[in-house]
RNA sequence: GUGCCUAUAGUUCAGUUGGUUAGAACGCUAGAUUGUGGUUCUAGAGGUCGCCGGUUCAAAUCCGGUUAGGCACCCCA
């Protein structure tokens, strides 16, 4: 049979692993310096837990897991007769993927309400997996780096978490746009424009402005049932560039007066903050998502087309439909996959020593390859990464995997070497070849 | 869910208006080279041209279907 993998899944190679690893190892380390803690939770939950939390297209995007057993047997006779595939899915699956980590969070966070004490900081970085038609950039699985804080309406936690952006992507060396804004302006900007009921119509269509721009979010304003006059009111308030200037703009919307002092009372928690990128108040940032209630952030690349490489905001009622009521969160996302893209495209990735095997034993004869298995315990011994060829095959052969491999070093060793206890060291990229004893190729490789 | 494109060697791809035994590069194996790699030269292995059917004296090539993959939209990271 040929050999393949489902679509919008890969394979990672060794370099790849290694990079992404170098993202994750990153994002984890500033993590936990702001005090986040790590949790993972199962693969699969329970579909009752995953369905109607994302909208009729995210119920059609889950990943459902087939019962075990005699499925069948069990089925919904009515909706197998009818052919009716929404119906039936109950009746023969009960779990499913992960279609992201937040709503597994708030399933966690109601489970184990009576153990952790909030402010509770967590973050996690695991896949999830979503049915959707894969394109560039676009996976059925793919890695999320979440990182939340549930209990507190404090907005000093705003100000941290964009802290946290900027100081992970000043640690890989990415430049970036921070885009931050208030649900609640957008909110008063609906209401000053008489359309507070089809304010999520809204936000979808300004959420597109930097795709289509400004008359494209005319036209999908105007789609979207939305009167000429409104979409003029909209338009003039999004020319503002900063929030003094929309005040008096917002004057009549009490919500629109509280987003702007929820973001001024960010904003001067970052005053003494050093900044390595930029974070700027953006009012055409609404993001797609409707349980963001309060600040919402975006994060873009500078000089690179891509699409956004992080997002997130603050959600009042995540928990409650697992029945706790007014648990505040707030939280960011990582968009793993895209940030390495982008770092691939700048060539922004290190040379990372620690993961590179740096020495190689090579042989002559089955003699000199046991002399030469045995001085590799001695390095590994003192935590150098090192390998041996197998077997004393032809020189050009080992020479040729040691290539393969991008070793640093290879030993060659054969009778001369055993007889004067001197080993030969030879540097890979410059070709040169010294001879010294197994402690002294210790002490230079260490 | 909607639209468009693609499918040929392990990989990336050529393949003329349909015409004899389907090619290249890279990779792989071996040799030039019995103690030393990247370069070079030589030789070799490797393909039911995604699958099914149709048109034709003749199909990798044209047509229909099917399956798989990619791209864009929707939505999203």
């Amino acid at each position: 049979m040929k050999p393949g993998i489902p679509k919008g899944t890969r394979d990672f190679n060794p370099d790849q692993v290694n990079k992404r690893n170098y993202i994750f190892d990153t994002i984890k380390k500033v993590f936990i310096k702001y005090g986040y803690q790590p949790i993972e939770t199962p693969t699969m939950e329970n579909l009752s837990t995953l369905t109607g939390k994302y909208g009729d297209e995210g119920d059609q995007l889950l990943f459902k897991v087939l019962n075990n057993g005699d499925f069948l047997g069990k089925a919904d006779i009515m909706a197998l007769d009818t052919r009716d595939s929404n119906k039936l899915i109950p009746s023969i699956s009960k779990r499913g993927l992960r279609y992201d980590l937040t709503v597994p969070f708030a399933r966690y966070v109601v489970m184990y309400q009576n153990d952790i004490s909030f402010p509770f900081k967590r973050y996690q970085i695991q896949p999830v997996w979503r049915a959707d038609r894969p394109q560039k950039g676009r996976y059925q699985e793919f890695y999320q780096c979440d990182v939340d804080v549930v209990g507190s309406d404090s907005l000093v936690y705003e100000a941290e978490l964009t802290q946290i952006y900027d100081e992970v992507f000043n640690e890989l060396k990415l430049p970036v746009l921070i885009k931050v804004n208030n649900r609640k302006i957008l909110a008063g900007i609906a209401e000053v424009a008489g359309i507070s009921e089809r304010f999520a119509a809204m936000t979808v269509a300004i959420d597109k402005l930097d795709k289509i721009g400004l008359e494209g979010v005319k036209k999908e304003l105007a789609n979207r049932r939305i009167s000429d006059e409104a979409i003029q009111q909209i338009v003039n308030i999004l020319e503002v560039k900063n929030l003094e200037d929309l005040k008096p703009l917002l004057e009549t919307s009490e919500t629109g007066r509280k987003g702007i002092a929820e973001l001024e009372e960010v904003f001067q928690y970052l005053d003494d903050y050093q900044a390595a990128n930029e974070i700027t108040f953006d009012i055409t940032l609404a993001r797609g998502l409707n349980y963001y209630t309060g600040c919402i952030f975006e994060v873009s690349a500078k000089d690179v087309e891509m699409g956004s490489i992080g997002g997130g905001g603050r959600y009042d009622d995540l928990t409650g439909v697992f029945g706790l009521k007014d648990v505040s969160g707030v939280g960011v996302s990582f968009g793993a996959e895209r940030i390495y893209d982008v770092m691939e495209e700048l060539g922004l990735f290190p040379q990372d020593d620690a993961v590179n095997l740096k020495l190689l034993f090579l042989s002559f004869d089955e003699k000199s390859f046991l002399y030469a298995w045995k001085q590799l315990v001695k390095v590994r011994a003192a935590g150098i990464n090192a390998e041996i060829y197998p077997e004393p095959v032809k020189m050009k052969k080992q020479m040729k995997y040691a290539n393969s491999r991008e070793v640093q070093y290879v030993s060659i060793v054969g009778s001369q070497e055993m007889e004067s206890g001197q080993l030969s060291l030879k540097d890979m990229a410059t070709g040169e070849q010294e001879m010294m004893t197994i402690d002294e190729i210790i002490e230079k490789l260490k």
